[in-house]
DNA sequence: GGTACTGAATACCCGTGGGTATGCAACTAT
DNA sequence: ATAGTTGCATACCCACGGGTATTCAGTACC
C-alpha cells in the first residue's frame, strides 16, 4: 500500500482536529479520536505536529483571513447599496446558521484565546485585521454611493464584526431564540443605518 | 472552633469556584484549588455538591437575570432620552472593561452550554430573557419619548444584547484593540440610532 | 537490489484530578 | 452527660489521555 504524501497526511489531521475541536471542545478532544477520525493514530499526529497545542495552534494559521473577504467576493459589484445590504445581510446570517462548525470552532478559539497567551498573540491581530476590513467594506460602499455614514467606518466595522459574532454566539446557544430570520434583520437593518447617511 | 453555618460554606464555595472558573477556565479549574481558595478541602465540596458539573451548573443560578436590571436601575427616571444614552452607553461599556471577571465567566459558560445539554437548558432561556428585558428597555425609552424607533423594540434588544456581548468577546481576546473608549461610541451610536426614531 | 533514511504504528509510562470511603470534631436532643 | 447526627477533613483509588521509546514498513538514492 503506497504511502501519502507527508503534507496530505497534514492537511487530513488538520481537517479532522478542526472538526473534532468543533465538536467537543479543546480538553474533550482526544488526539487518538483525531487520529483515526482522519484515518491514522496517535503517532501521526505526533510525527507532524509537537503537541496538542501546536495542532491546535497550526489551524488559526490556516483559518484565513479572508472569511469577510469571500463574503464581499459574493456580491455583485455593481448592484446599488440597497441591494448590497440586502445579499450582505442574507449571506452572512446564512453563515452564522448554517456553519455552526465554524461557529463553534470559532468560540472555542476565543475561549482559550483568553487564557492562553501563544494563543491570543494570533488572534488578537487576526480580529483586528477583520474589524478594519469591516470597516473599509462601509468606507467603500459609502463613498461609492456618495452618502456620509452616522459613524467613522472604522467604529462601524468594529459594531459590524462584534454584532456578527454576538449573534453567531447567541444562536449557538439558542438555537431557536436567534434563527436565520432574526439574525438577517438585524443585519439587514444596522447595515441599512449605516450606509443611510446624508447625501454628500 | 465553632463551625461556620452551612449556608456560608456554600457561599464561600460558589465565590471561589466562580473566580477560579473565570480565570482558569472548566477544564483547568481544579475541586481542590477551588476549595482552597474558599478556605476549605474537596470534602467540603463534595459534601456541599454532587459534582463538579453540578457546582458549575449552581453558579448560573445565582447569576441573576438582574444584570440588565442593575444597569437600567443605575439610571435617571426623569433624565431625557439623550441623557439615557448617554448614561446607559457609558455604564454598559465600564462594565465590559472592568468587570473582565464576569466576561471571562460568561464565555466561559457560553462555552460550555453549546455541548452540555444540562448547561444549555438553563442558559437559553436566561438568554433570550435577557433580550427581552433589552427589548423592553427600548419600548419604554422611545414610548416614554414619543418616538418611534427604526426597528421593532424586541429586535432592537437582539440586536443590542448581542452587540455588547460581541463587544465583550473581542475586548477580552484583543484588550487595547477594543478598549472603553470604543465600547462607549459603539454603543452610544446604536443607542442613539435606535431613539431616533420619526415624531409621533 | 541493497542500504540508509523517513515517518507512521504500537506499546508503554505516568502525572493528574474527579470521585469515594472513612475518620473525626462540632452541633443537637433527650 | 451522652448517644446520635451532621458535615468537613484526610487518604486513597483509578480511569484517562498526553507524551515517548521503540519497531517496522515504505521510500529514495546509488
Amino acid at each position: 500500500m503506497p504511502r501519502l504524501p507527508r503534507d496530505e497526511v497534514r492537511r487530513r489531521l488538520l481537517a479532522a482536529a478542526e472538526r473534532v475541536f468543533a465538536e467537543r471542545g479543546y480538553a474533550d478532544s482526544k488526539l487518538e479520536d483525531i487520529a483515526r477520525t482522519a484515518g491514522f493514530t496517535k503517532g501521526a499526529v505526533y510525527s507532524n505536529f509537537g503537541s496538542k497545542q501546536e495542532l491546535f495552534g497550526a489551524i488559526l494559521s490556516e483559518r484565513s483571513e479572508a472569511e469577510l473577504a469571500d463574503v464581499m467576493a459574493g456580491l455583485d459589484a455593481g448592484a446599488d447599496v440597497a441591494a448590497l445590504i440586502e445579499q450582505a445581510a442574507r449571506t452572512v446570517a446564512q453563515r452564522i446558521i448554517d456553519d455552526t462548525e465554524r461557529g463553534r470552532l470559532g468560540l472555542e478559539i476565543a475561549a482559550r484565546a483568553i487564557r492562553d497567551e501563544e494563543t491570543g498573540a494570533v488572534v488578537a491581530p487576526m480580529r483586528r485585521a477583520q474589524r478594519a476590513s469591516a470597516g473599509r467594506a462601509v468606507r467603500e460602499v459609502t463613498e461609492r454611493a456618495g452618502i456620509t455614514p452616522p459613524v467613522d467606518p472604522e467604529l462601524a466595522g468594529t459594531i459590524l464584526h462584534c454584532l456578527t459574532n454576538g449573534l453567531a454566539m447567541e444562536h449557538l446557544v439558542d438555537r431557536e431564540g436567534v434563527d436565520a430570520d432574526t439574525a438577517e434583520r438585524a443585519l439587514r437593518a444596522v447595515l441599512g443605518w449605516l450606509t443611510e447617511g446624508v447625501r454628500k
